[in-house]
RNA sequence: CGCGAGGUAGAGCAGCGGUAGCUCGUCGGGCUCAUAACCCGAAGGUCAGAGGUUCGAACCCUCUCCUCGCAACCA
């Protein structure tokens, strides 16, 4: 464990939380698992007044940002500059406090990349190795492993990938798929001969057993070293750092550092068979060798940004390197990027307190299955709501902080998250202050009581040594990263407030020593103590608390009209942190209970929104043209079976999106003899303001329908071609709003 | 027998050789300044299952079952 007693070593920290994959939105599972402990721990950190940099960004190479590029129709760019942003401000909502939120699709992250890449090549710690590979003629592209598709050899299912059988959850290879089909061109892919840099894992073995299984036995989680272990023993093999493919950031085209000038050697000079050449233009770095580099280049934008020197951060040995991440990334963090980084003349990580996983209401997190709560949804639903707010924010992390997969997988459930705000923030933590202010304000005249140390008695101290030990306590769980059993500690603090208050019932002092409306002597400075270690304890709750929940520390601090400065950690324990004398604002909630209604709500939307995500379900472009080639004959109908529809052309003469639903659109279109309100789910096809003035087809007799509250009266026709894209069904000239359709 | 982590009251977790504990929830009683807390009391567990070591096991060993992760072109 990292003691309190050797924190005075550490020169400064560097903390990074893992880079998110910017290829969609995040849920709260990611959160949990290492945006929040990660905040935490840094909040702390600043408050101990300590040199701390808190790095992350978006990662934004690698396949599957092409391929998300397929489903929504567009580029890898616009889905990269999609994502980057709205993650960004959704970790800013939530009080995720980096000092830089990077990208790795900066020019100076491409440089850091290549720069790390040619060290390594120079110095011969990579190997260059020849191999066989797909290639599709069509399109000019070696393919990756989900580009292709086939028949699976276990199952027989069709739509089987290159790496795995969806269907019967086999592992495979390209080479076992029967009929193997490039999904770009859906031709046949030939065998073609490609070069490859492979990092060699198996040369450091030696290194990580000692480091890891040795130096690290007994500091890092259990299910850390057991994961590592497993990795070591299984026998590390040579990984390929290179890939064919055109997103992603280039090789560095130079030999021996130079740049690479025309007309030099086709493949490297004598003795530098690794150097890149002209012929490896084509080829990009795999991303997970570039992604974590994204620490490094996030550190150098953030040095630029503040004028400050990067360099120590990575190179020297007092820094404290900590990444906090998810378990499925200890292998990249453990293993393979301190390889990475002891090649490169970097320090290593001193800890990677990765976490497990948390699962939602009795199941697996997934966005592609919508079994998840995105940050953005619990943004919108909570925090940007009338009665919402930062607190909101707070309740959330508040919420998964207390049920932190630290140690085995957990579960979030909205019962948990409503019983957790209204037992634990709401009655006890939020009641204790709000009992001691308005005690405060009744029994004080709303001005902090003064203390009398002649009349101090064993509940007092007590208190005050309750607050000294949490304080302690709290810094001890920090530090050995145990936030769960901090946070507790903390609430813990809350409870024992309101203990020690009910013990001494100054309201009840105030009744019993007052006599013909004037309180005694003895009965006041009862009164006054006990507000005065309340108020002391208020404060020192808000120095605790302000690394968990930063939105209510700054509330609490305005109530006690105090600066920010008081939350400096070295103020905690003291019980002088609020002057007598001093006037305080009229009490604020801090929190609010959360009701039934709106767990009930939350609940229906999260089973309504797998349903949908089920029915919208799409993949590959490939998938979605084999789909629909499928498509069957309807069964047959009579003539009066067709006669019964009543078909108009109509003009759409308003639309506009129907919120919180991604996919429907509010339209009115005018038939002739009346104006009418469509709801129509094109919103993913069509912008509203595009098709103002269409003419459509409408079926005006179909029963009317409730979609989002909103009362649709028939339905537009529209032709789904091969490709999922929808059309208009018009006439061909405009004619007169009413006509029938036969 | 691929590897790793985990399976303890309704829920979430701690305990890792001395006979089961914490928080929330539930039920009964007291008190009341408060978005009500606090106090007293109660119900609720064959510590996944089986076998073994031991005077004694949730804790050590063996096997089985279940959950999750990883198994290298996947971030």
């Amino acid at each position: 464990m990292d003691t309190v007693d050797n924190k005075n070593k550490i020169g400064r920290y560097l903390i990074t939380a893992a880079l998110p994959y910017a290829n969609g939105l995040k849920h709260i599972g990611h959160l949990a698992g290492a945006y929040l402990p990660a905040d935490i721990y840094v909040r702390y950190l600043k408050a101990q007044k300590r040199e701390v940099v808190f790095v992350c960004g978006s990662d934004e190479h690698g396949t599957a940002i092409p391929i998300q590029a397929m489903k929504e129709g567009t580029t890898a760019q616009a889905i990269i500059d999609k994502y980057h942003p709205i993650i960004e401000q959704n970790f800013k909502d939530l009080g995720i406090a980096f000092d830089i939120y990077h990208r790795t699709s900066a020019p100076l992250h491409h440089e850091t990349a290549q720069e790390f890449f040619q060290v390594l090549n120079d110095n011969g710690d990579l190997e260059v190795k020849e191999s066989e590979q797909y290639y599709d003629e069509a399109t000019d592209t070696f393919l990756a492993d989900r580009y292709i598709k086939g028949t699976c050899p276990v199952c027989a299912n069709d739509n089987a990938y290159g790496d795995q059988c969806e269907k019967c959850g086999s592992t495979l290879s390209p080479d076992m798929l029967i009929n193997p089909v490039s999904t770009l061109s859906g031709n046949a892919p030939i065998k073609k001969a490609t070069k490859h840099w492979y990092l060699p894992l198996n040369r450091h073995e030696e290194f990580l057993r000692d480091w890891i299984l040795k130096e690290h036995k007994d500091d890092w989680r259990t299910s850390v070293v057991g994961q590592c272990k497993s990795w070591i023993d299984g026998g590390l093999q040579p990984r390929a750092v290179t890939r064919d493919l055109d997103w992603g950031i280039r090789l560095p085209l130079t030999v021996n550092s130079k740049p690479l000038t025309e007309g030099a050697p086709l493949l490297a000079v004598e003795g530098q068979r690794n150097a890149v050449s002209k012929d490896d233009a084509g080829k990009v770095l795999y991303v997970w060798f570039d992604a974590p580099i994204g620490y490094i280049s996030a550190t150098k934008q953030w040095a630029l940004n503040n004028d400050k020197d990067w360099k120590p951060y990575w190179y020297a040995p007092d820094t404290k390197l900590v990444h906090f991440v998810g378990k499925d990334n200890i292998v990249f963090h453990c293993i393979i990027f301190p390889v990475m980084l002891k090649l490169h003349g970097n320090i290593l990580p001193t800890n990677v307190p990765a976490n497990e996983f948390m699962n939602l209401e009795g199941d697996k997190m997934s966005t592609s299955r919508g079994w998840s709560i995105e940050m953005d949804d619990y943004i919108k639903e909570w925090v940007k709501k009338e009665n919402g707010g930062d607190g909101m924010a707070d309740v959330l992390r508040y919420y998964l902080t207390q049920i932190a997969p630290e140690t085995k997988d957990s579960e979030f459930t909205w019962k948990g998250f409503q019983d957790a705000n209204n037992s634990e923030l709401v009655n006890i933590f939020g009641n204790f202050v709000n009992r001691t202010y308005v005690l405060m304000h009744k029994l004080c005249g709303g001005k902090v009581p003064a203390f009398h140390n002649d009349i101090i008695d064993d509940a007092d101290k007590q208190l005050i040594l309750d607050i000294k030990a949490s304080v302690v306590k709290v810094e001890n769980l920090l530090e050995g990263y145990k936030f769960r059993d901090a946070l507790f500690e903390v609430i813990d603090l809350a409870r024992k407030g309101n203990k020690y208050m009910q013990d001494k019932e100054p309201w009840m002092v105030a009744k019993r020593q007052t006599v013909e409306g004037v309180l005694s002597a003895e009965g006041k400075k009862s009164i006054d103590n006990c507000l005065h270690l309340c108020l002391q304890l208020t404060a020192n709750l808000t120095i605790l608390i302000n690394p968990f929940l930063p939105f209510t520390a700054a509330k609490l601090c305005k109530m006690m009209k105090v600066v920010e400065r008081m939350l400096e950690w070295e103020n905690a324990g003291r019980i002088d942190l609020l002057k007598v004398g001093y006037s305080l604002r009229e009490p604020q909630l801090l929190f609010r209970k959360i009701e039934n209604e709106e767990i009930e709500a939350q609940l229906d939307k999260l089973k309504s929104s797998i349903v949908n995500r089920q029915q919208i379900k799409v993949d590959t472009v490939e998938e979605i043209k084999t789909q629909k080639e499928l498509e069957p004959v309807g069964a047959e109908i009579v003539f009066d079976d067709f006669a019964k529809i009543d078909l108009r052309v109509g003009t759409i003469v308003a639309a506009e999106k129907v919120p919180k639903a991604d996919k429907l659109l509010q339209l009115s279109v005018d038939l002739g003899f009346e104006t009418r309100t469509i709801v129509s789910g094109i919103a993913l096809h069509f912008a509203p303001e595009d098709i103002i003035g269409k003419q459509v087809t409408v079926v005006v007799n179909l029963a009317p329908r409730k979609m989002r509250g909103i009362e649709s009266n028939g339905m537009i026709l529209m032709a789904e071609d091969t490709e999922g894209k929808l059309h208009f069904i018009n006439p061909e000239n405009a004619i007169n709003n009413g006509a029938s359709v036969r």
